[in-house]
DNA sequence: CATTGCATATCCCTTTTGTGATAGGCGCAT
DNA sequence: ATGCGCCTATCACAAAAGGGATATGCAATG
């Protein structure tokens, strides 16, 4: 089947371990490689018309803007992917093509936002989660590589049980995890945490003061623009973490970053 | 590779799909059984010395009595299969005979006990499970039956990475049931999405190298340290820290620092 | 075979930090 | 009211970091 099976094995035995942890979509889509090349690849969450969640891509960094920011804008809307998933398509992969409207490329869409995009094909997995949100995990060919071939697409389809069940155990851990303890305000529950570190991190041996210069010296402000902002000489922000480092047992702004990281995963085994 | 790939990819997604929940074994067993056949398998986790416990078995009712019963009684402790564990072998598959002494079928455990079940061959999957308890899966070929060909076990060994990952987080599963969250593995989900960060940050802009000097850089250490524990000189570290910064668009340690707690944010939208 | 990117390295100069010593004003509690 | 903790502040020196210029060896890419 997919070239060399031993490969596809072990992906698949990667990517079964990362359930549930931040590397998953990488590893599956490493998974997908080894089957057939492509250029870039992308996860979306789709819940009725709202905009649609990145859950993974693998967009070089000038490429983002195009495919993730812009698209999220308003695009979507008009994207044969989006259209399928509120018209109810079976799981399954699908080619852009075989999913748009018979003039594709004559379309609004195509005309007014996916040029830009410079792909020669797309093709996407469709996966119903539970609630209503459907996945699509898309992998893209950019205009200098050949469309996918019929046998690319029919080794693409062979894996679908296994991508299918896969992101569907991913979906089940990530929701075991936020449910509990997350999601009141839309809020993560990794940057609720940071934010409780930044306002509660050294509470007990710190002052107030130092305390708020530890904040701006942990978001990158140098004393003299920490002066600035606390309205201080900033010989006074430079006593004031003089103070902050001793009483914390360190000599450098390095140590204060590691601390607070510790002080970050510390918080995650008691609050 | 294995017969009808369709196949083998359904029957593994049908045992992602049921990890943690009772027919997960049957599910891992029907998937084998569609890349080789046998007449019988069964799982015993191995723990020490102790008796070991049948985590699941296909064997018809009169043939429970001899395959379990009677071999929990005692004759596991000569089975090649439990010694293999207790020397600590690698996980993979092993046919019994290369496991065995060289005269296995002289041997006391074969005239005592082994006869008795009247196999032809068994080959069994090695996997190390957390707290060094030894999961073996064993697939065995009744005395009508020929042994496993070359071509078939070197199949089965194709699919081990998978088997021995679904196995994994079945164990997993089974014991976050027990000891609620966490541990298990010693990292909450906090931590594991900090280790991430650190090993992914800046993954589309920097080099290798300067991801090492970034992760040091973040931990705390100065150049110098940094140099050491890098084994360059201290001016090269300087260098890297240079070209990060410029990369990512900043001018100091706290920019960096700052960055970084954005991409942990940023990552809990999308891992 | 030339180019490019990466890792390595040194000099030199400026800026920022770390650390010492020292001290005035303010509020709060014994 | 006297002491104590906190916030404020200055001076001076040493250590570390930021930034420019320049260069060598190596591997991958074309």
């Amino acid at each position: 089947m997919v070239g060399s099976s031993d490969n596809w094995n072990s992906a698949v035995a990667e990517a079964i371990m990362a359930i549930g942890t931040p590397p998953f979509a990488e590893k599956l889509v490493a998974a997908l490689r080894g089957v057939a090349t492509f250029d870039y690849s992308v996860m979306f969450a789709y819940s009725g018309d709202a905009r649609p969640i990145d859950l993974h891509d693998d967009f070089p960094a000038g490429k983002r803007r195009v495919f993730v920011t812009a698209y999220q804008e308003g695009p979507y809307l008009l994207d044969p992917f989006f259209l399928a998933c509120s018209r109810d398509v079976d799981d399954g992969l699908y080619r852009i093509k075989d999913l748009a409207p018979d003039r594709f490329y004559q379309g609004e869409y195509f005309r007014s936002y996916y040029v830009q995009t410079g792909l020669s094909e797309e093709i996407g997995y469709f996966i119903q989660l539970p609630g209503g949100v459907v996945a699509v995990i898309s992998l893209m060919r950019a205009d200098h590589s050949p469309q996918f071939s019929a046998r690319e697409f029919r080794k693409l389809s062979a894996c679908e049980p296994v991508v299918r069940a896969l992101a569907l155990r991913q979906w089940q851990d990530l929701h075991r995890r936020y449910s509990d303890d997350a999601v009141e305000d839309g809020q993560s529950s990794i940057q609720r945490h940071i934010e409780y570190a930044f306002h509660t991190f050294g509470k007990s041996v710190l002052t107030i003061r130092e305390r708020e210069v530890v904040e701006f010296v942990l978001k990158g402000y140098s004393s003299d623009a920490i002066g600035k902002i606390l309205e201080i000489a900033p010989g006074t922000v430079r006593i004031h973490r003089k103070n902050i480092y001793a009483k914390l047992g360190i000599n450098s702004q390095g140590a204060l970053f590691s601390q607070f990281i510790e002080a970050l995963s510390a918080e995650a085994n008691s609050g």
